[in-house]
DNA sequence: CGAGTTGTTGAAATGACTCAATGTTAGTGG
DNA sequence: CCACTAACATTGAGTCATTTCAACAACTCG
């Protein structure tokens, strides 16, 4: 399973990545030696919550979640982690704990840098550091929407609107529709959108009656986009921060379902 | 009343904010001559949701507020500006529009950088990049603790929570208690916590019966400090970058308070 | 096959919203 | 100084979306 990685594709990660963007061969390369390869495996802790937060990472293969548990235990899903995303840019600030944990959904190759590592990149390479704010910036503002659309919007609009997304930018064609290429239960998406699982199922229930979704265990597909895209309202485009690494994604997850297929058999 | 700002006061402002912080004193100088001076009036838009995000700011003086509208007319409150505060780090992203508006609520001097200018002085300075990199890992953590209350909690929580927070960063000593010094009505505070203007009403009614608060109009004084503490439930300390620029909104506040009395009389 | 997830659905409870009527306070101008 | 106005605040009653609890069905995996 845990296949030591190609260095052609880790170097291809990094080039595809907002956090590397506009930098020459030379420094990303230099910038990979400074990492380290680190395998998680599916269930465990890639950052957890309250820990000092003194890695960078990107994934680099598989998908991970990103979430804030309370007090009390509830839990709130803030995003998806796929191949090819960054985390913990809070590390360059010393003495910071991680507000989130990070679990792998599946098994995760993370590439990680310490801090002061990190800090030192911004250093030798500004456009790194200018990167980072622009993804913090644009990351900020999806954050905002996705706020005020808790307060503003009902379960149903909030739900349409996480399955358009979903299908976005991890979509794959399907014989119904776009299936939702990722493991995705009732409750997954209640703690994304911020309701109960119950409250999911019974509207995916009422939506699969009216043919605009097909479900199964773990399993979403979109039949009609269109009229998901009605009933989320009229929303702003998506920014870029979540679109960017997908067309990376896509690349990766193809290329290595392709080599874990040939593997396998 | 539009009184020309003492430039040494100017100085002072950009000083005291973070995202001029560890800047050489001629630094500083050298960006407040690129910076210029805008007034509006009270009830005015600094920056207008949908426009062209070509500027970032500082609030010099006066108070204002952000918010996000929807498509169908719903406001939300995403925070208070004050004198330090600054907004629109997002304008040295090219082809950029601003996500939300800003909206004076009083009348606010504002200094402002085209971007250009800003992109001029990360090159320049990559101190203030680092600077406004940290300030939206900070703001970013702080939104999605917000994000995960709005979630997980109930309103009585989340005004509890506050009312305690105001009474932190614009409290000021009071016969009966901790005063919020800020006009605040039952409306701002709704927008503030996602809820509407009614439930606040009768929740600080049911606390003002139980002496844990005394209101008046767009006036509320904290009185039991520590139960409120408690209704709110366990919450992690508050993210520095709103405490930052606190010391510096009540320096500033209270010396033109001063001259403001002066003046008028 | 059996055990443990995962999903469905009904009924009851409820927190919060909406609407509408009414009271209160701070300014304004005569 | 007072009446007038507009903004702000209170309160009750009715409604609704959503949650909670509970029982059961379906699927997966060892």
């Amino acid at each position: 399973m845990a296949v030591v990685a190609d260095p052609s594709e880790l170097l291809d990660c990094l080039r595809a990545n907002p956090v590397f963007a506009e930098l020459k061969p030379w420094a990303i390369e230099e910038l990979l030696d400074g990492a380290l390869l680190r395998t998680v495996q599916a269930g465990g802790a890639i950052v957890r919550q309250g820990d000092a937060a003194d890695h960078f990472g990107v994934i680099f293969s598989g998908r991970a979640k990103m979430v804030q548990v309370t007090a009390e235990g509830h839990q709130v899903l803030l995003r998806y982690l796929m191949a090819g995303q960054e985390f913990g840019l809070l590390a360059v600030l010393p003495e910071h704990a991680y507000p989130v944990t990070i679990e792998a959904v599946e098994e995760c190759q993370v590439l990680c840098w310490s801090g002061p590592v990190l800090a030192d990149a911004f250093v030798r390479h500004p456009q790194v550091a200018l990167n980072a704010l622009r993804i913090m910036v644009l990351r900020n503002q999806e954050l905002q929407a996705r706020y005020r659309e808790l307060v503003t919007d009902r379960v149903e609009q909030r739900l349409a609107r996480a399955l358009v997304r979903l299908a976005t930018i991890a979509g794959a064609p399907d014989e119904q529709g776009t299936r939702i290429a990722l493991p995705l239960s009732r409750e997954d998406l209640a703690e994304m959108i911020g309701t109960t699982l119950y409250t999911v199922s019974r509207t995916l229930s009422q939506w699969e009656q009216a043919g605009l979704v097909a479900t199964g265990r773990e399993r979403i597909v979109v039949c009609a986009t269109a009229e998901l895209e009605q009933l989320a309202g009229a929303s702003e485009p998506l920014p870029v921060s979540c679109v960017a690494p997908c067309a990376l994604v896509e690349m990766l997850s193809a290329a290595r379902a392709a080599s874990a297929q040939t593997a396998r058999h």
